[in-house]
DNA sequence: AGCACGCCGACT
DNA sequence: GTCGGCGTGCTC
């Protein structure tokens, strides 16, 4: 070996691959742990990421390649990142070099230098504010307006400006080209437009406790449930907490949102509350130039708040000090699919490892979360009564099914209930979690009922648009009108979903104006946020919808919540469906009255006596969480005991049941404490043409699950089959 | 995951 | 004779 090849530097670098391990490559040029750089792999190019630097590699001499080419100038990435996504890699069993590029902005994973596009603001200069309107041509309606508003406004931004028109460019470039226009480059993601507000509500006594509690202890780690019902003002002490965190220092703070259009809300009311701290948000919604442009600010300290959805937990945050986990139960914090992470659980990892406090807020906790509040691990602070000091909560009441005379999916009372909200000019909300005219379509003569062909599932009615529809693949056909399997014609449309229910509506209460509320009648871009300005001016007297109205807005007027069929989650065989209805149960009865008008709740179900009903008309989450949790204790669920979950799927069943059945056997034979089931097929045995098997693992400890895992992944990537499936493991799983 | 290499069928 | 099918194997 020569003296230089000796003292050549290697490269420790991550790809996006899906094999674990990073790679080595030489650099003859100075390069820093954390840059990006463009290495050859095999006959292409592939986007690194530099984790480490050696001065030799195990690697053949003649197998390395050099680098070509490294991305100076750009801000490098710190090493609590890569920690944390190793730690991620490790714990949710994904290669690292994939978890970690996944974790960047897509612009960073792209071989090109990544410059976040710049933008500018713009005002009159001196010529500009003294220059005459008429000297622009009349037919120049673009670049009269843009004048005008400058004028009026000073200085404009991009943004701004596209809203006066979408040729803005243009007409700003003739004003330009007349030397009026002065520019300079600002960071969109910061600019706070909206007015500050120094209102500060008072706190009432469980809102200040909390805070201060919080703030005691805010020099260490320590997780604390904020456990507030809906109205009882979590916003109000995330905002105090954030002032008291960020005052007079440079530090950070991550506040983590569902992936919902709730992240304005949040945002609007920081932006005013906040005014003085530069404040970013992550989510989907952004354009890649925009995300990379944030993500940048928060990664140099700029941005001294971040809110973001799942993916902003791994965002590198040099002076993070503080992390808020808002409706920390909800299901959109796990990754479904790449790298199976829960965004909290990894909250709480980063949080222990800087040492720093996190809160997470809920009215209904998860049941992991809550037993680990009532077990003292984490700080529990209550807040039980509705901020807005007059509001009452709801009156829950149940209509049993079975003793009344049904009229189309709706029983008397229910009816009686919104005729009397009509005749008060008060809104209701009818709540029902199936889309549709009629979930099934059956013939009387032979019981044959319309299936997916690629999914063991039944194709919903959509009689409107004359289409059966699978809700699981998406699957589009005719509406057959006769039985294919008896040749009768006597098909009917059986049950209800919210198509059928707004007709029924109809033609109940001719007088009433109807909106249906669901993924159909939302499809249209900002067709949601005009519906609920229409329902907040008033404009509609009943609202049909899913869950999609469980979260978010609060409806002043809306006094009736009526809930229908219900009773299928009840007696699922997923563990976790009890706790959901429940949480999506409390958010909907948190819609109704709100303001000073009292609310009711009416629940149509066969089971009016059910635990789940009686803890909600209390509105005691504890208590109804305390029998839950002893559920889970008898038959060895979370969080008494961990789970992962293999899920495999091919074209057959077969290889999928002998790959899974190779793990099963494999880990039988490895001496660990954790427990392997059969290989069984989940409740949608088939979806989108695929044949569907799983495995579970359980364990005591997760450590018991990791060693297993560790050991097994490795030997499924090799196994013949590995490639001819699909496959994945996930860890703590949420669904079944 | 890509991408190349490799060894067998129906086409200008 | 070749274009192309996707099985197998490698990537520092």
């Amino acid at each position: 070996m020569t003296e230089s090849a000796q003292h050549a530097t290697i490269l420790k670098v991550a790809l996006d691959v899906p094999l674990d391990g990073v790679f080595d490559y030489r650099s003859d040029v100075p390069v820093q742990v954390g840059q990006r750089v463009v290495v050859p792999f095999g006959p292409r190019k592939q986007v690194g990421v530099v984790v480490d630097i050696a001065d030799n590699s195990e690697i053949a001499p003649a197998k390395l390649k050099s680098i070509l080419q490294h991305f100076d100038h750009e801000p490098v990435l710190d090493s609590e990142f890569f920690s944390l996504l190793k730690f991620c890699a490790d714990y949710y069993q994904y290669p690292y070099g994939q978890a970690l590029l996944s974790a960047l902005p897509a612009r960073l994973r792209q071989t090109e230098p990544a410059q976040a596009r710049q933008q500018f603001c713009y005002w009159l200069n001196e010529a500009g504010q003294s220059a005459d309107i008429e000297a622009i041509p009349a037919r120049q309606m673009v670049q009269r307006r843009i004048f005008t508003a400058l004028r009026e406004r000073g200085r404009l931004s991009e943004a701004e400006l596209s809203e006066l028109s979408p040729s803005w460019r243009k007409g700003l470039l003739a004003l330009r080209e007349q030397g009026w226009i002065d520019e300079e480059q600002i960071y969109a993601g910061l600019s706070a437009t909206l007015h500050a507000s120094n209102v500060q509500p008072e706190l009432n006594d469980e809102q200040a406790h909390a805070v201060q509690s919080i703030l005691q202890q805010r020099e260490r780690f320590k997780p604390w449930l904020l456990h507030g019902i809906t109205g009882s003002g979590k916003t109000e002490v995330y905002i105090r907490l954030l002032q008291a965190v960020l005052e007079g220092n440079q530090d950070q703070a991550l506040v983590l949102v569902p992936e919902i259009n709730l992240t304005p809300q949040l945002e609007a009311r920081f932006r005013t509350r906040l005014p003085q701290y530069p404040l970013v948000t992550l989510h989907s919604n952004l354009g890649e130039s925009e995300r990379l442009q944030n993500w940048r600010l928060a990664q140099t300290g700029v941005a001294r708040i971040v809110i973001g959805t799942r993916l902003s937990v791994f965002t590198p945050l040099p002076r993070l000090k503080f992390m808020i986990v808002d409706e920390e139960h909800d299901t959109s914090y796990k990754q479904q699919d790449s790298m199976r992470y829960h965004a909290r659980d990894v909250a709480l990892v980063r949080a222990q490892r800087r040492n720093i406090p996190i809160v997470l807020g809920s009215a209904t906790p998860a049941l992991e979360t809550w037993h680990n509040a009532q077990s003292g691990r984490y700080g529990l602070l209550s807040m039980q009564q509705r901020a807005v000091s007059q509001s009452q909560l709801p009156q829950v009441n149940c209509v049993d099914v079975s003793r009344v005379q049904m009229q189309e999916g709706l029983s008397p009372p229910l009816i009686k209930a919104l005729k009397t909200r009509l005749q008060r000019g008060e809104q209701s909300l009818l709540f029902i979690n199936r889309r549709g005219y009629a979930p099934v379509l059956l013939c009387n003569a032979c019981h044959w009922i319309a299936p997916c062909m690629r999914c063991s599932s039944r194709l919903v009615v959509h009689l409107r648009q004359g289409f059966l529809r699978c809700h699981h693949c998406g699957h589009e056909q005719k509406i057959v009108r006769q039985c294919p399997s008896c040749g009768n014609a006597d098909l009917h449309p059986t049950g209800h979903g919210t198509q059928r229910l707004e007709e029924t509506l109809a033609k109940l209460l001719p007088e009433a104006r109807i909106l249906r509320v669901d993924r159909d009648s939302t499809r249209r871009k900002h067709a949601l946020s005009e519906m609920l300005s229409a329902v907040h001016a008033g404009e509609v007297d009943i609202l049909v919808g899913t869950q999609m109205l469980a979260k978010g807005h609060d409806f002043p007027n809306l006094t009736l919540v009526g809930v229908l069929d219900t009773d299928s989650a009840l007696f699922s065989p997923d563990f976790r469906a009890a706790e959901r209805l429940f949480a999506q149960l409390m958010q909907v009865a948190g819609r109704a009255g709100r303001a000073d008008k009292p609310g009711e709740v009416l629940i149509q179900t066969t089971f009016p006596e059910h635990q789940l009903f009686n803890a909600l008309r209390s509105q005691e989450y504890g208590t109804y969480a305390a029998g839950l949790l002893q559920e889970r204790e008898i038959a060895q669920f979370p969080p008494y005991e961990f789970l992962a979950l293999i899920k495999a799927e091919a074209n057959e069943y077969g290889p999928v049941q002998r790959f899974l059945q190779f793990a099963a056997d494999t880990t039988r034979a490895m001496a660990t404490d954790a427990l392997v089931y059969d290989p069984i097929r989940p409740q949608m045995e088939r979806l989108k043409g695929m044949e569907r098997g799983q495995l579970l693992f359980q364990a005591t400890t997760r450590q018991a699950l990791q060693i297993v895992l560790r050991q097994l992944t490795p030997q499924l990537r090799a196994h013949p089959l590995s490639n001819k499936i699909r496959w994945a493991v996930d860890v703590d799983p949420q669904e079944f």
